[in-house]
DNA sequence: TTATTATACATAGGAATATTATGTATATGA
DNA sequence: TCATATACATAATATTCCTATGTATAATAA
């Protein structure tokens, strides 16, 4: 089952910025490798999507890369800059208390007065 | 504190479905006091959104409306259709899927192998 | 009494974000 | 040698939301 594409909506850079938290540097394809792997298939980050938040990402001057050749092919590797790392941590906390909000939001049970 | 707007994306549709489970009607005012209530002023329901939403969600067979008049003032009452109730009970499970998964993804400790 | 705020609907224009499709190219396994 | 996997990238399009604007009535404060 995968989730659809509304959901996900909104969380690509909060995703991108936590994988890179927890390992000193990732290539694109392999994000989405490691996504797809950590949620049994449930989330399939697509290029289109992947690439242009990378690059807006570094933009913002959150990520800093790395070109290597592996032999001819080119791999680019991205890691957080020292902003990066705090907006990380700021993403990812802020995702948590969405969630928790999220979830009272969704259990309530509220008959009308 | 008020969450971004990004994190709201893909939520709307799921909030608002889901407010109808829990009353039988509501209008559109309504539902922007309600989030705002139970949500401690950290989700708020722009109109912009909200209405369009509400319009789409009609459209799709999902809410009947009925309009009143409170005064000479009109206010139009959004209830679920069969499908409506069933597409909410789906839209909430399928919501608290991504959380648990997005739980699992933002919390893990990888390093590097 | 009059100005402000709250209630209540709606839509147009624009921004942000994602998808689909396409393009380029190398490496690997059947 | 053909298909699949690896690896990057972008253009065109679609979706979804926000901001701004518009209309109008009701209630409250000055």
């Amino acid at each position: 089952m995968l989730f659809s594409s509304e959901l996900i909506k909104g969380t690509l850079k909060t995703i991108i910025l936590k994988l890179l938290s927890e390992n000193k540097r990732m290539y694109g394809y392999e994000i989405t490798q490691k996504v797809k792997e950590l949620t049994g298939d449930r989330i399939q980050l697509t290029e289109g999507a992947l690439y242009p938040t990378l690059h807006a990402l570094e933009a913002d001057g959150l990520l800093t890369t790395e070109t290597e050749y592996i032999g001819k092919r080119v791999r680019k590797y991205y890691s957080l800059s020292k902003e990066g790392k705090a907006k990380s941590k700021e993403k990812v906390s802020e995702f948590s208390d969405f969630i928790d909000t999220m979830k009272f939001l969704l259990d309530i049970k509220h008959k009308p007065a």
